[in-house]
Formats: C-alpha cells, sequence, structure tokens
DNA sequence: TTTATTTACGTAAACGTTTACGAAAATGTA
DNA sequence: TACATTTTCGTAAACGTTTACGTAAATAAA
C-alpha cells in the first residue's frame, strides 16, 4: 500500500490521461494499438496492480463472494471449500470465509455486514440454531444472491444444493435391517436442524418398511465432547435390550462407537453394526472397514459456486431458483457385514 | 448494493452534513451528544452499513487479511484455518481464503494480486514447488506484511509459526528404534519441501542416535493416488529385506501402511510398525490404533494471525520478526507397541 | 465591554477507478 | 473544396468515505 503505481503514475510517465490509460488498459476500442502497447508495456513493467477497492467502488461490483460455514473442522466442509475456491478461481472471483461455530447471533451479524455490499453473492451452510430465516431473506430483498447448500433453510427461497438426506437415512436404515440389525439406534448433534430432520425421517421410514419398531429412545442426541459422547453410547451399550445397529448421522459420532464397543466384549460387525455418514479416508482402514455414505462434498461446493456465478452473471430479476440435489452414495464395508 | 442507505441518506434525512454523520457515528469529540444521538438511532432505524470500499480506499486499510494455503483437505489446515479465523474475527478482520494446490505458479500470481492493497497482511504456508522466496520479498518490500505457518521459507526474513519438525522426526525414528524396529522406512510426498527435510533431517539423526544405518533407498516419494501408494509401499514390503517400521510423514501415507498390510498376511504392530503425523481423531479407532505425531494445528493458525496483527498494529518499520516454535507431541498407541 | 477560547458543525479535497460527454484530428465522401 | 464520419484522446463527474481546514456561535477571560 505504500509504493503502488496508480494510473496517474502511469499516465505522468506517457503524457496521456488517467481515462486513456485505464481505457487502453481495459482494451477498449476507442484506444489506438500503439498506446494501448505503450500502456501495458509499462503497466507491467512498473508492476501496475489496479486498486480493487477504488475499482468495485466505482463499478459496484466486488468480485468478492461470501462463504458462510459452521466449522471447518468437518472433512465435508473442507472438501466443500476445495469445490468453491476451484469455481471462484476460474471465474476470478474472490473467497470471503465466515465461521458461524454454530451460533445464529454471528450469522446474523456476518449476515448483517453483507448488507455493505462487501460482497457480490453468498454461499452458505446454516448454524444448527437456525430455524427461522428472516436474515437470510433480508440480505436476498437486499438485492444479493444466496444460494444454499447442504444445510439449507427451505423456508427462504433461494437456490440450493443438497445432497439426498431423506433417501440415505431410509437407506442406512434399510441396510443395516437387511444385515440382519432388528434395533437400530441412531446418533445424531442437532436434530433441529433441517437436514438431520430429513435423515432422521427416512431412518423412521426405513425402520418402517423393513418391518422394525421405531422407538424415541433410540434416538441418541450427542454432544461434541468425545469422552461425554462415549459414555452415552456406553450406556446405551450395557442396555438389556441394547441396540445391535447404530447410524452415526455426523463423522465425529463413528470414533465413540469403535471405543466402546470393545469395552464392553462388543464385536463390529458380529454384535454391532455401523454405518456413517462421513467422507473420512480413513474408512478404508478401520478394522473392520467401516460402511459409509459419503457425500459428494467437492461437488457440491462446486455446483453450488457455479450456481451462485449464473444468479450473478444474468442479474436477472430474482426468482429464478435452482434446486440441485447430487445424491450421496452408500458403501458397503465390513462394519456391517 | 441496491437500497443501501449511505451517509448521504442520513445526513440529508437530518438536515446535516455527511460529514457531521460521519463524526458522529465514529464517537468524534468535535460533535454533540445530542447529535450524535438522533444520527446513531437513524443509522440503526435505517440499518446503515458503511461501505467497506469507500472506506478501505480512503483510510488505505482493507480490515481484511489473505491466507493462502496449499490445499484444504489435509485435517492440519483446516484445524489451523479455525485458529486464523477465530482471532481474525475478535479483531474484526475479514479473511480471503486462496488455494495453491502447490503449485507455484499460482502462488505467484495470487501473490502478485496482493500489491494492489486488497489485503493489509498476509499468512500462507508455502507450496511444496516454492523453493525460490522472491515473490514473497517482493511482497513484504510493498509493505505488507507475511507470516508464515507451518512451511516456512527460511530464505524471506519474516514472522514465523513453525512447529519443532527436526526433533519429531527424530524422536519418531528414536520412538520407533526403541519399539525394536531395524530397519524403518521413511514415507514422503515432497522432499523438497522445508519442513519435510527438517523431519527426515531429524529421522536421519534418530537412526544415527539409535545405532541404524542410513539407507537412501528407505526413503520412499510417494504420489498423491491412494492406489499408487499402495503399490509403492506393498512393493517395499514384498523385499527380503523389508522394513519393519514405517514413519508416514504426511496424513494420507497411513492408509496405504494400514490397507498393505494385512493383505501381505503382516501385522501391526508385530511385523511392522507405524508412526503417523496427523491430527485425525480416527487415529484413536483405528486397529491397532494409531501412534501420531500431532501437531498444534489450531494454535499455530492462531499464534500466526495474533503476530500478524501485531505487526499491522505498530506497523513499526519492518525488520522486527518473531520465530515461535509450538511443540508437536508423540502419543504412543498400539500401532507401534 | 472586548477579546480569546472552546464547541459544533460545514466545505471541500482526497482515495484510485470508471465512464458519460465532448472535441480535435484524421479520414472519407460529395 | 466543403462537409460528414470515424478515430483517438481529454475533461470532469461519480462511487461513498474520511479528514484537513475554516467558521459561526457559544462560552470564558480580561
Amino acid at each position: 500500500m505504500k509504493g503502488t503505481t496508480t494510473l496517474k503514475d502511469i499516465a505522468q510517465r506517457l503524457g496521456l490521461s488517467i481515462a486513456t490509460v485505464s481505457r487502453a488498459l481495459q482494451d477498449s476500442y476507442e484506444i489506438s494499438a500503439a498506446t494501448k502497447k505503450k500502456v501495458t508495456q509499462l503497466a507491467k513493467e512498473l508492476n501496475y496492480q489496479p486498486n480493487p477497492y477504488a475499482s468495485s467502488l466505482r463499478r459496484r461490483v466486488s468480485k468478492t463472494i461470501a462463504v458462510v460455514l459452521p466449522e471447518v473442522a468437518d472433512s465435508f466442509f473442507s472438501l466443500a471449500i476445495n469445490g468453491i475456491e476451484s469455481v471462484a478461481l476460474e471465474k476470478g472471483y474472490h473467497v470471503l470465509i465466515y465461521l458461524t461455530h454454530e451460533s445464529l447471533i454471528r450469522e446474523k451479524a456476518i449476515l448483517s455486514e453483507f448488507k455493505s455490499g462487501r460482497v457480490d453473492g453468498i454461499l452458505i451452510s446454516v448454524s444448527e440454531e437456525t430455524a427461522n430465516g428472516s436474515h437470510i431473506r433480508e440480505i436476498i430483498e437486499a438485492g444479493i444472491p444466496v444460494v444454499f447448500f447442504d444445510r439449507v433453510c427451505d423456508e427462504v427461497d433461494a437456490s440450493q444444493v443438497v445432497t439426498n438426506d431423506y433417501e440415505c437415512g431410509r437407506l442406512a436404515a434399510l441396510h443395516l435391517a437387511q444385515q440382519g440389525c432388528k434395533r437400530i439406534s441412531y446418533l445424531c448433534t442437532s436434530p433441529a436442524l433441517h437436514i438431520s430432520k430429513k435423515r432422521m425421517d427416512g431412518y423412521r421410514e426405513g425402520l418402517r418398511e423393513a418391518g422394525l419398531p421405531f422407538r424415541e429412545t433410540d434416538i441418541i442426541v450427542c454432544g461434541s465432547s468425545l469422552t461425554e459422547n462415549s459414555r452415552l453410547v456406553e450406556k446405551i451399550l450395557r442396555k438389556k435390550n441394547r441396540p445391535d445397529g447404530f447410524i452415526a448421522s455426523v463423522e465425529k459420532l463413528t470414533t465413540p462407537v469403535y471405543l466402546s464397543c470393545p469395552r464392553l466384549k462388543l464385536t463390529i460387525p458380529d454384535d454391532v453394526k455401523l454405518l456413517s455418514f462421513t467422507n473420512l479416508q480413513a474408512a478404508l482402514i478401520l478394522s473392520p472397514p467401516l460402511t459409509t455414505i459419503t457425500q459428494p462434498a467437492f461437488e457440491m461446493g462446486a455446483t453450488a459456486a457455479r450456481l451462485l456465478f449464473k444468479s450473478l452473471d444474468k442479474k436477472k430479476r430474482l426468482g429464478y431458483n435452482e434446486r440441485v440435489m447430487i445424491n450421496s452414495v452408500l458403501i458397503p464395508r465390513g462394519s456391517t457385514q
């Protein structure tokens, strides 16, 4: 920000006006080939980089998008960021990242700031506390396109990229039932979350189709601490009517099950079967290898970004929203054999 | 960016000048309490958000930092981002994220753009192709503070946050030797990387201290594909003089070893011992549980950010750089028992 | 009372671009 | 030659802030 060269510098050195230099660098038809060459050469020589803030102020676009995530510890969001970044790069956009840490207050504060025009568009995966979407609607009404991915807010009218959560919940239950489970417990962290609800509904439907009863007590709401969650799982497993199957609806709930079983002399998959929603490569090398439902995280991030750029490109009157669903895949492995 | 309210709007509605409104919102001493109240009230009512680009242009600061990473697939960088974001948030800064995908060309292009003043400071973990740091030095000379974290470029004079890679390489070798290994193979991806070299040097020193010979052929340079790497590891394990210990110097090289051993009827840790550099929680539930060297990823990100803000705060003449080392910890588990 | 000081605000320039408008020079047309 | 058109560039306003400077009114000091 010190000795940076500006249009003025180039203009002075060449005896041209600022306007001409600006147009030359934009390859405007109004500028002769000769001066274009002179200008671009000197610009390269002086290492000219246009001031993005001046440009944004004048053009009223920022060439920047925001990605609002609950957290990035999960492998899903890591991969999603990769997808988003890869398409942002080829579009010449910059990516601001914000973490809500599952707090609605923060989410509101972050979004509210966007009314300033800092970003041209927003990709968001809502926090677990986000029930009502008024703060998101405000942003859309301010003319800033929003695309949901993974964790959507259905009451808000916007484009979204999701995976087949309901179907996956159903398939998870059916798979376990098919492998002989009679009592399947469902581990989750935030049952209020829309996506969590969908998976759970699918799970219930799967149970129904398999002719298994649904019991409210088989839904285990876990916390964030590993030891706490392990204790929870162990408690369940000590019951006389213990479950013989688990669905870990989020990645980090896999560990407690693998940890608790040996402690209670229970073996996977003979005594207890387990299926997890996860993208971890380590699923391959667990023993037994973990049956997973893996989400197309990279693809979801990338297509969400593409959807956002589409609505940025046309800048057409809002209202035209797309809803894309990219299927997750169930990969059966040893943990449910 | 449409119906956003500006200072002008507020000024007109209150019959004040733009300057007065601006100063009132900044709680300037030159403004009476009465008008301050009027202004702030109306600002809140109209949901006024100052245009960050106008502000940045005028003040010549962006309140934004850049984080330049090789990739974000690794759990290390995910955690680091969390650390960075948490301190950026409390400082009121915005975080732009860029991925180089281990390409020097991209890294150069990204950094070059920063001469424009888009960001006030930069956190960077260099790509594996980055040997020469001239492009980074250019940025520093342009007056933009840079802080390295994890993957540093020693020839560039800047603050840095690293972990004790050399020591960890040494401890890894010593630990395996102590557990009875006679031939320890070292798996890596990019031996040219500074941090990789340090670990490897430590590994050699560890071998020396343990009285084991170093063999060039025990250094296995892996690629990015899992199947390719598995084939590599299997090939080594088929040799008559096969290694009885492995050091996986990066997270993703763990999988090939766990995958290959059972295929060759070799068991961990009896036939082959393994130690990995990783932050994965899944280390706990591998079987046997994986001995790890875990890096203080969150802390490294956070302190790197704090260092950056320190040099932003004082804006003192460059030259005063800090080098912080945060130790990783070796956690012995079943894979080296 | 007069003068000095403080308080509270306005004017205008500046940050570095982009772009509507205008105008001189060069070229074409009659 | 006289006029129309095109080419090529400059002038100046604008984007929304921040801030140096000026100034009128209010207060204090003499």
